[in-house]
DNA sequence: CGGTCATTTGAGAAGCCTCAATATTAGTGG
DNA sequence: CCACTAATATTGAGGCTTCTCAAATGACCG
């Protein structure tokens, strides 16, 4: 399969700090896994307010949530310095009609996107919420083979805020008070959680597990 | 495809209201689209506290955030009468490997999924909220051919407010305000939708058009 | 027709936001 | 290399949306 992907696999980028890599509304042609660097998707509602659907990391794909409309239905900027492996998504749909284990693996990553989005869609404190978002992005830099314990964030603080349905003033009371509990220890954007089992014990309604 | 896909349907129910179709943790099997009747799902956190994930409502398929984890990460609960049209996920994959259209109709399922959690996780106001609530319960029972303008609210107060991040109080609330401003008239389960243009106008931030 | 449950209504409280000011950092050009 | 500027982040005070609590009303069912 693997093999196979290679064939069809486009290296694009890298992309800058603030560039777009995709627009809300162009036409759907592929999907990407990031390869380095952060992607942020949003979208921007009629009065030109912002709201920030998720962040990706190395390994992490977007553009999944355009098959439907066969549009993009979000901008993706990249956040710092981003590279992308590029897969034509016709390509590789009529790939996966050979292969059963890329079809297998697409219907996961699809089925998975449903349930980051269902995550945060709930209805939980800013406490809560700021926990899960760290403990989140945690275990994704784990999986990455990047500590689980201390990493950077790449994102400004009112992208979190607008990620977390927070203002921005209260993301920064959440990481003070973190710290003043020894939760974390956060110095610009550097940070290094000090308290993984209380942390996660304050997402626990949300993540459960 | 249709003719292929009737080989392997299975018709179950019916389920009776407040009746498990599955239960989260539950090992994955079939995705199910609903024939009859409304289907709610669900998650519990540690604390007993419910969230309400979604309605389905006839055509919509339920179980599809299940085959990420081969477990359902939800509950899903009848509303009232149900009964359901369930297909094997395995032999679905399988049949999908031989249906090119089949595969993309999954795909596009999926990618729906995805954009429908991420309505309402962004950040608006409870009148959004509600708004946006009863403009897409609107649409999607005109697209199954009922009236798009009357309709019977086959969930609870209680429902609709936790799908909304709401207090039941607050949903009572705005359904009097609509009502008052002449945007809907509801009595009892029996909704009717008096301004349209209205009630879309202020579901806008949301749907975008 | 009484009991139970869902819904509505009102009053007060709480969490989070907004606004405003300050502090800090990063970027830029001299 | 450093001053200057713009952007980002922090902190405080007050306000608003929405919640919580309590009670009353209304609907449904045996």
């Amino acid at each position: 399969m693997l093999r196979e992907l290679h064939c069809l696999v486009e290296h694009v980028g890298p992309y800058e700090a603030g560039q777009h890599i995709f627009r809300e509304g162009e036409a759907f042609t592929a999907i990407a896994a990031v390869r380095t660097g952060t992607v942020k998707t949003s979208v921007v509602d009629p009065a030109g307010r912002e709201q920030v659907l998720g962040f990706f990391l190395p390994g992490e794909v977007i553009g999944l949530n355009a098959i439907h409309q066969s549009r993009y239905p979000c901008n993706a900027v990249a956040l710092d310095r981003v590279t992308l492996c590029r897969f034509s998504f016709p390509m590789v749909a009529t790939l996966a009609q050979r292969l059963p284990d890329l079809q297998a693996q697409l219907f996961r990553l699809l089925s998975q996107d449903i349930g980051k989005a269902t995550l945060l869609a709930g209805d939980y404190t800013a406490e809560e919420r700021m926990a899960a978002f760290l403990i989140t992005l945690s275990r994704r830099f784990a999986a990455r083979g990047f500590s689980p314990r201390r990493f950077l964030l790449t994102m400004a603080r009112t992208d979190i805020a607008n990620y977390l349905r927070l203002a921005a003033e209260t993301v920064s009371r959440l990481f003070r008070r973190f710290q003043d509990e020894g939760l974390i220890r956060v110095d610009r954007r550097d940070l290094e959680i000090l308290d993984e089992a209380r942390l996660r014990a304050l997402a626990q309604p949300i993540l459960r597990n």
